[in-house]
DNA sequence: TTGTAAGCGTTATCAG
DNA sequence: CTGATAACGCTTACAA
């Protein structure tokens, strides 16, 4: 796979990579470390002391500078700069149980659409000065519950997760955290606090609606076994029944793993012999994979095989001909996540607690 | 975008989300509950008290079970129970300086290379016990630096990036946090720490072989403008050079937006009526970009126009005819970093600190 | 094997 | 506006 390297191996072909030098007035950081080694980190106290003030003052002059005197703020300025001084966010969350880590999990982070909507979210708590990490759940309850965890150990200023949380003993914990606490991607009538999510039924329905629209009658569904995939799954069975369609074949899987996978659903089907004119695949990815199947295969699209997705994958709409998927737009969903949170930790009273977004047809040929 | 929704609301399709019932017995977290509200947490010392041992004793049953007498670990691990304790990770890094925590960056979320790699990694660190957290920087030194002063202030037990840190004040600050550090994505010759790495430059030298050795002599190069896509450009300036190859045109953009990008820059490239037969993208989605765009234009590739592309996505593979690419084992490098960072942080005298992934040359026809 | 004492660096509280 | 004091919950060092 790889191989050692000492540095000076001969016969490697180094990077050059790009050095930024310091432009920093020397007394920076470096301030902090003596002539034998790191040296201990500046603490509270020893700015307080070489400011001439007392460690509270120091604390009031960095969090709440108009409490303090321009005078005494201005010396503390100048001895945190001199000693390096950063707070220790460990001393100032066991003391006030308050942090500025904001948490997000993922199920997925292969997931274009979770990494849109976490992006978007980082990008509104950064901008506030949280510190915005993400962790990832892999869809297994047991990672999650691990996740869950160690939340009630940290104690974030916020979560947030690219899902529901099933788990009742897990939806305690959290209720315990006394957090906010952001759940998304579906509308469940119960949510543990805020939610801005949308309807997966309703989503299947839309399909079942769209399939019927463009003519089609026979249908496939292809899809997670499990969580979204089967709640899509049960809309569509629903408004099929309702417009008199057909689901002739149901292909659960029990995690997406690739476009091939996709692939070999269709070709499974086709080989089976089953009279289908479209197929719902309640992922991208899978969508994708039928796409490449279908077009290899030689079977025109839509004319013999419409194909529907679910999603917001960048090259659904670049693949000709062009991958017609419902969705959501994730991006969207990040930020107002990420802003009703931030609403929340700023005091503010929110009422709204729910958000629905939109379902998004997009239109782009292959039905 | 969205809308309200308030629970109750009608005309809504809700999701019937999946609720797993708690399966734990009663007394469990709940206890920790009065009938007014969350009460306080329960802390060592109110195990102890229960437990009727000391708080230290509490503490090192918890984490040296070996160093406690069995009675009186059974008493605690009861006593742990009732209350449903859990440790203060705050307190306990507060005072022992050592933290459970580690913290990987990425450049990019949305990039499938390193969402494989972060993957594989968590993978290691999740299993070893450890909370494996990620941000991102978005190839930006200011939020490079912001995610670094965080650093200095969280102390995790280990750090990683998805690429090298170039600003020499960011590496000082690394270096003098005095944990372990992996820098991944490149081959310097000064790496921080560990590195886990390939040569960018290397791999520019090799994209220009596999064009020669397929005939390609008039080439065009579409990429990044810095960090990474720099140093590939530069490996590939130099062996074309010294096979005798023209590097008709380079397109240089500053940010990677999408497959749409690498389309414009294709048909810029032809509207400009240069005679190319081939164009390396040290990127993946412009690769891709290109090759939806050659398509849809009429080009046959590889007879006309050979793409090749630099990465590990997964729809390169699968798409017709193939997009052939370098790239390396993504999800064996972030599996390999973190074995490697899980060594130091068990204390093991690690000698190699520097791995070198090999390049793969994944030939799938469009060259 | 167990316990005592002390303190990590910060902030809440209250007094001046 | 400023400061003294006392914690927050845990672990290190040392003593028994």
């Amino acid at each position: 796979m790889g191989s050692d390297t000492e540095p000076g191996d001969a016969g490697f072909v180094y990077d050059d990579v790009v050095r930024i030098p310091d432009a920093r007035a020397p007394g920076g950081l470096d301030a902090a470390e003596g002539a034998d080694g790191p040296a201990r980190r500046a603490s509270l106290a020893d700015v307080a002391r070489l400011a001439d003030v007392s460690p509270i003052t120091v604390s009031r002059a960095l969090r709440q500078p108009g409490r303090v005197s321009a005078d005494k703020r201005q010396r503390v300025q100048r001895a945190v700069e001199q000693t390096g001084y950063r707070i220790n966010p460990y001393a100032s969350i066991l003391k006030s149980g308050r942090s500025n880590i904001v948490l997000a999990f993922a199920s997925n982070l292969m997931s274009e659409q979770f990494s849109l909507a976490l992006q978007a979210c980082a990008e509104v708590f950064e901008t506030a000065g949280y510190l915005f990490l993400m962790g990832q759940t892999s869809y297994s309850y047991e990672r999650e519950t691990a996740a869950i965890q160690a939340l009630h150990a940290m104690k974030p200023a916020a979560v947030m997760f690219t899902g529901v949380i099933e788990l009742e003993a897990n939806r305690e914990v959290l209720r315990a955290l006394d957090i906010p606490i952001m759940e998304t991607w579906a509308l469940p009538r119960d949510p543990i606090d805020m939610l801005v999510g949308f309807s997966n039924t309703e989503a299947g329905q839309l399909a079942a609606e769209v399939l019927f629209a463009k003519g089609h009658r026979r249908v496939a569904y292809i899809g997670r076994r499990g969580g979204r995939g089967a709640l899509r799954l049960q809309g569509f069975r629903r408004r099929c029944g309702e417009l008199g369609m057909e689901i002739v074949r149901e292909l659960l899987v029990d995690e997406v793993t690739g476009l091939s996978q996709g692939r070999a659903c269709l070709s499974a089907t086709v080989a089976a012999g089953a009279e289908i004119d479209a197929v719902f695949c309640s992922n991208d990815v899978l969508a994708l994979g039928c796409l490449m199947e279908a077009r290899r295969l030689g079977i025109s699209i839509p004319g013999s095989l419409g194909i529907l997705g679910f999603g917001e994958s960048d090259i659904a709409a670049e693949i000709p001909p062009g991958l017609t998927t419902i969705g959501i737009d994730s991006a969207g969903l990040g930020r107002e996540a990420g802003e009703m949170l931030l609403a929340r930790l700023s005091g503010e009273a929110v009422e709204v607690k729910v958000r629905r977004m939109d379902l998004l047809v997009r239109d782009r040929g292959s039905v």
